[in-house]
Parts: C-alpha cells; sequence; structure tokens
DNA sequence: TCTGGGGTCCTAGGACCC
DNA sequence: TCTGGGGTCCTAGGACCC
C-alpha cells in the first residue's frame, strides 16, 4: 500500500516586498525592492525585470529603474511571520519552521478531521490570505523534500499536489538546481560531466557520485533523486548557534574602531542569547577581506556562559590573534557567532535516589540546577548496564 | 553581479584517550 | 620496538540555504 502524500511545505511569496505591498497601496503592482546596499527582497514585478535576492542595489536599480526601493522594517516582517505561524498551528500542530516564511507541516493524521492534504492547502492558502493579507504558496508531497520541491515550482501563488504515483516522473525532469543541496559548486561539477536533470542524477550509481561529490553530498542527492528522503516533520527544533555580523566597508581599518564594532556584536548576540535563555561555549570570529577570502578563528570555553564580558574577552583575543591576517588582507566585514549551544555534548549522571517518577523528576530538576532548564534535551536512563535515552521537550 | 545578515551541515586533520 | 583499532573533542574551511 502506497503511503499518501500528507506533507506540506507551505512558502510565503517574496515575503518581505509582500509585507511593504501589503501595507502601502501605493506600493501594489510596482517594482518593489527591499534593502539598500543590497537587495534583500524583490517583488514579483521588480523580479521579472531580473533583480534577485542578494544582488548589488546598484545592478538592481540599473536593471529596474522604475522600482521603489524600501528600507527593511524587520519588526513588522517578525510580527507578519508570527500571524501566518498562528495559522499554520492552527491548521496541525505538527509545524516545523524552517526559516521565517517557511515551514512544513504533517497532514497525515488529520483526515478524518480535516480532510484530503489537498483540501488542508487549500484552506491554508485561503486562511493565511485572509487572516495576514499574504500570498502563499503550498506544496504537498509524501516526503519533505519533495513537498518543497513542489511548493518551488509552483510559485508565486500557487499549490502543487505530487501524488505518489507521479512523484520520479514530476522529479526526474526537473533541472538539477532544483534538489535541496545543489548550489553553484556542485551544479557546475554536474554540468561538467554532462549530467543537467534529476533523472540523470538518478540513473547514476551512489559510487559515482560519491566519487565526484564527496561522501555527504554524493549520497544525499543520490536519495533525493530517487525521492528517499525518511526525515519527519520535527516539531520544536532548537537553534544550534547564534551569531552578529556586520560589513564595515573597505578600509583602512583603526584598531579601536574594529574593536568597537567586535563590542557591539558582542552585544547584540549576549542579549539574544539571554532574552532566550541560552548559553554557549564556542566563540567563532568570522573575518572577511578585500578579496573576499573569508576566514574564521574559534575557541572553545570550559564553561557555556552568555555573560557579554566573557564571551567578548573570547573575541578580542581572537581578534588579536588574526591582526596579522586583517593587516595582510584588509578586512571588510566581522561577525561573531556562538555556538555548542547549551554546552551540546555535555552530561551529568546521578544516580537515582528512589526509582520511581519522584526520584526520576528530583534529578532532573538537579541536572536542570547544574545547566539552565533549557539547555536540558536528552535524559538516559539506565538500569543494570542499559541505556535508553529519551528527548525532553524544553517545557518538560 | 562585486556580495547582507542570519543560519545549517559536512569534511578533515591533529591532539588526546584507552 | 614498532605499532592496532576504537573513540572524543577542537579547529578551520567550505558548500549551501533563506
Amino acid at each position: 500500500m502506497a503511503e499518501q502524500a500528507s506533507i506540506l511545505h507551505a512558502d510565503l511569496d517574496a515575503f518581505y516586498a509582500s509585507v511593504e505591498q501589503r501595507d502601502d497601496p501605493r506600493l501594489r503592482g510596482r517594482p518593489v525592492i527591499v534593502g539598500g546596499g543590497v537587495v534583500l527582497a524583490a517583488s514579483y514585478e521588480a523580479k521579472a525585470c531580473g533583480v534577485k535576492t542578494a544582488m548589488g542595489g546598484r545592478l538592481a536599480k540599473a536593471l529596474c529603474p522604475q522600482a521603489i526601493v524600501v528600507p527593511p522594517r524587520m519588526s513588522a516582517y517578525s510580527a507578519a511571520s508570527k500571524a501566518v505561524f498562528e495559522v499554520f498551528r492552527d491548521t496541525t500542530p505538527l509545524v516545523e519552521g524552517i526559516s521565517i516564511d517557511e515551514a512544513f507541516l504533517d497532514v497525515g493524521g488529520l483526515r478524518k478531521v480535516s480532510g484530503e492534504p489537498a483540501d488542508i492547502a487549500v484552506r491554508l492558502r485561503a486562511a493565511v490570505k485572509d487572516r495576514v493579507g499574504l500570498a502563499i504558496t503550498v506544496g504537498v508531497a509524501r516526503t519533505k523534500f519533495l513537498a518543497k520541491v513542489a511548493s518551488g515550482v509552483a510559485k508565486p501563488d500557487g499549490l502543487l499536489v505530487v501524488p505518489p504515483e507521479t512523484e520520479l516522473e514530476f522529479l526526474h525532469q526537473l533541472p538539477v538546481e532544483r534538489l535541496w543541496g545543489v548550489g553553484t559548486v556542485t551544479s557546475a561539477k554536474l554540468h561538467e560531466r554532462r549530467i543537467r536533470t534529476v533523472g540523470q542524477v538518478a540513473r547514476l550509481g551512489e559510487a559515482y557520485l560519491v566519487s565526484i561529490l564527496g561522501q555527504g553530498a554524493g549520497r544525499h542527492l543520490h536519495a533525493l533523486a530517487h525521492n528517499r528522503d525518511p526525515r519527519p516533520v520535527v516539531v520544536g527544533r532548537r537553534r544550534r548557534s547564534m551569531g552578529a555580523q556586520r560589513a564595515i566597508g573597505r578600509g583602512p581599518h583603526a584598531l579601536p574602531d574594529l574593536e568597537a564594532t567586535l563590542a557591539g556584536l558582542v552585544d547584540r548576540v549576549s542579549r539574544r542569547m539571554r532574552a532566550a535563555d541560552r548559553v554557549g561555549r564556542t566563540i567563532t570570529l568570522r573575518l572577511r577581506f578585500d578579496d573576499y577570502s573569508r576566514a574564521t578563528r574559534s575557541r572553545t570555553l570550559r564553561q557555556p556562559s552568555s555573560h557579554t564580558t566573557v564571551l567578548l574577552d573570547a573575541a578580542q583575543g581572537l581578534l588579536a590573534a588574526s591582526l596579522p591576517l586583517i593587516v595582510e588582507r584588509g578586512v571588510t566585514l566581522i561577525g561573531v557567532a556562538v555556538g555548542n549551544l547549551d554546552g551540546q555534548g555535555e552530561q551529568l549522571m546521578l544516580p537515582l535516589e528512589r526509582p520511581d517518577d519522584g526520584g526520576l523528576d528530583s534529578a532532573l530538576d538537579a541536572v536542570r540546577e547544574r545547566f539552565g532548564s533549557s539547555a536540558v534535551t536528552r535524559a538516559t536512563l539506565l538500569h543494570r548496564g542499559e541505556g535508553f535515552t529519551v528527548p525532553l521537550l524544553p517545557d518538560d
């Protein structure tokens, strides 16, 4: 018996630009570019002129002189995103957010209550339009990956259901660039070998793909080309790093200015960490240079922290160690990221005082006391040498 | 096309341990 | 002495995503 297509990938169209058009009627039907130095988002009218995300502002304006350029309003986008995610969660509890404007929804268990996935998708689109005033595209398929491919094909303001019987036929005609994880480098490697469609990839052996792309990418691509993607929709996935960065233009930059920029970035990141009740152990300094080459320098602390002073101290050390590189190549961007959030990998083992729920609760309390409540994500129970691990939800 | 700000995951080598 | 097989953690770089 074939499994049914019951995963939805919902993706807001030209998100930032659509919010701007929603909030200012004068922008509707006209090419809109959000951003300044660089294009953060372009409306479909602007995309029609060839304007793309991440394109330099000057080029964008040259391609589309009639475009209206507006500065980004992040708080408006995040409010719109919250409202859309509310609609998602009213549809099904199984919502996995991927970014500010994208999510997977598993509606497989809802047939009796809400009907077929395709009907749910139709209602979801209408509800988002109705309650938030934004157009959203939905792809429906049996796997997450194919649902995402489907929404990509159906954009803008579309709905595409790929039934299990036709999924390979649908997939194999597409260009390889449609596959999740195929970017410029992989695409070039495949094109060199005259491989252009997903169908052509599917006819290749896994060993061959691994030999040209490496183990990770090779296996990944092989699986996707055969629509093998066992990943379930996961609710409440946690961020693994937090960072901030700033482009500072071509230098020369005086050291005190670099230090001030660094301090500002660390302050931003550590505030966000404290607001989210997270601590981290690995501080990474990111640098970009005049020639667009990049470097990262990182340091791992003994104890996780979210204190501005602790993180800044580590970041300053990394910056000092990078000065020769900075002098040699000229720095144009500084970034700070804190990873190893919540001291991932750290464990604390405690004997249970009593072998019942009460004993378990007090042991968990002791662990949370040590690491902070949000840091504890898994519990492993040992009994006579046998162990099994259970995930803990943040509010458990 | 000269490129923002936020992330994820993979690879590979070295230090270190048993 | 010359050397195995297993593992973890850290650092750095790179590809890719929105």
